[in-house]
DNA sequence: TTGAAAGCGCTAACAA
DNA sequence: TTGTTAGCGCTTTCAA
């Protein structure tokens, strides 16, 4: 029970410490302490006094030992399959820019679209003790779906509209998409319609839309389009034996349910001599080059940025303790025709 | 000096923590954390009581505390200008995939191109206690340039190459990159250049490849190219009036610093009737839709995705203390011809 | 408005 | 290989 002997070495970092600003300022640990966290509560000479301390000893907080004494990390944790991908990107850069003026800080995870590494991310993540996570998705596998269960902190799920959520979800619907894209088809007269998804199982958007797409049609009294799922993702060599399929079906329409898809496919159509929309209609996934071709491209445009953004906008709500309205947010999604269709 | 009164109310957070292990497993927290930290230190019998103790009452270890504890965050910052472009997102992707086998989270800023912004980040992300800090540029303004020299971590500066980094810099040469498209030009014969880059003082990228492509162009004899600076990016309505220009003053080649630029250029001359190559060469920088467009764009590809893996390795070495070789790491680039030139 | 004491949950240092 | 002890640098609680 006696002491350690003063010969124990110190473990100390070296680095400036609030005792160091207390001690220049004159005032103890806890007035700087308030000054940074409620400068309100510091009377006006005490502030000043340690306003210049601050400055003098150049003290850059500790925000860990403040976290581990606060338990609140001013951290939010976003998962998302790339950052390669300006539609998983994007919500990123939302999300940062709802939380940076509240003063949090984002912790990015990626788990290219590998469900274990997706798991070790969410706990690593609950080990931070972030004060919210946002994860891209619906439904997640078992070792995955029961962290977050378990999280003990805010979950926002983004991209789609999962009747129970674990907690909160901001997305919109895919089967709506395809379903609005079906019935422009449908409107402009075209009736032989088909879609060119995605062939991996793991990408429940193109799944989605392919469904309320062939859904619409159906309900619409239109034949059954034709689904062409590319096991790739699409690349220009693979466009021509698609269009080939298309035009040997007699296709009229044709939605793409990736960005990229819909461009790769019109600016092939023009080596074939193929003419848009007379021979051939194409819808697709708006990005910035469905305007650059020729015809533009008519396209749903979704609000990926709007995404992160208001999933930031509903993580502070609950962080700052205010009740949240509706735990699911439809962003909802814009159509915009153009002259391919 | 008394002992406060037990009714002094706990502060625990309720969570699971080391020493429930340790009780379930009957050995002592120090254990338990060996058995997380090195297993190879602690027995088997241990190892096999722990690994099924932490299982039963769902341990999640607590990673700030570790962190204030060992003084090792095992988080690496990353600032970069916006994640909504991919040239500064992939980056991010690059650095995440070298440091996560490690263990390592990636905490992300973006700064809007705003200084201040960046200060700030800087200055939470030293307070946080990242092992490592990656930041875009070269050069930076004062309170950024003073909280980098005293970071006290491991930094390195992306997509430049400073004579004097503040540590480590993992990047290219922009005057390099100018210089090989000035060079391909007047090696294939065109003889009236420009290039079209960005007037944003801040994009010091597209300035150095301006001036690297105007002095190779100099020293290999040829008349001054016209620069072109357009204010805003380059929008489809921008680009005929540029068109025009070119066409007006005889330029048979233009170099675009940006990787769009170039795309939204040779889309517009078809509508214009211009021939491409013959009555214009088109150069720029490379992307997914540089061989999507008719002809296919020469140009030169930046390993945007290595310049943060790269950095990432770096980081990693000198955060398991083996020397760095080399603090200044050139990427270098692809020149690809193709049929715009 | 200010301060003293205790402790957040872990790991480093030391000892056995 | 394991355990004991004392912090890491803050913030919370309580008291003045």
């Amino acid at each position: 029970m006696e002491r350690s002997p003063i010969t124990r070495r110190s473990r100390g970092t070296g680095r400036v410490r609030i005792e160091d600003v207390a001690r220049a300022a004159g005032v103890s640990t806890q007035t700087v302490s308030r000054f940074l966290r409620a400068p309100a509560q510091v009377g006006p000479e005490a502030s000043a006094r340690i306003a210049a301390a601050i400055l003098e000893v150049g003290y850059v907080p500790n925000l860990v030992a403040g976290s581990l004494a606060s338990n609140r990390s001013r951290i939010v944790a976003i998962i998302v399959p790339t950052l390669a991908n300006p539609v998983h990107a994007q919500p990123v850069q939302g999300l940062s820019d709802a939380l940076r003026p509240q003063g949090f800080q984002v912790l990015v995870g990626t788990t290219d679209f590998q469900a274990e590494t997706e798991a070790a991310l969410i706990h690593a993540f609950i080990g931070r003790r972030v004060d919210g996570l946002a994860v891209t998705g619906g439904s997640f596998a078992e070792p995955s779906r029961q962290l977050l269960e378990a999280a003990g902190t805010p979950v926002v799920q983004l991209w789609e509209l999962p009747e129970q959520p674990f907690d909160m979800t901001v997305g919109l619907s895919n089967a709506a998409i395809g379903a609005r894209m079906a019935a422009h088809f449908a409107e402009r007269g075209y009736r032989s319609l088909a879609v060119i998804g995605h062939a991996e199982a793991s990408d429940t958007r193109s799944a989605g839309r392919v469904t309320g797409y062939c859904a619409e049609a159906k309900r619409l009294g239109l034949a059954d389009p034709l689904v062409l799922l590319p096991q790739r993702p699409m690349l220009i060599r693979d466009a021509t034996p698609l269009l080939d399929r298309l035009v040997i079906q007699g296709v009229e329409a044709v939605f793409c349910t990736s960005s990229q898809l819909s461009v790769v496919l019109l600016l092939n159509t023009r080596r074939l001599g193929l003419a848009i929309p007379s021979d051939l209609a194409i819808g697709g996934i708006d990005s910035d080059f469905a305007t650059l071709v020729d015809p533009a491209i008519t396209a749903i445009r979704v609000p990926a940025y709007d995404v992160g953004l208001k999933a930031g906008r509903l993580l502070l709500r609950r962080l700052a303790g205010e009740p949240v309205p509706e735990r699911r947010i439809d962003t909802g999604f814009t159509f915009i025709q153009r002259g391919s269709t």
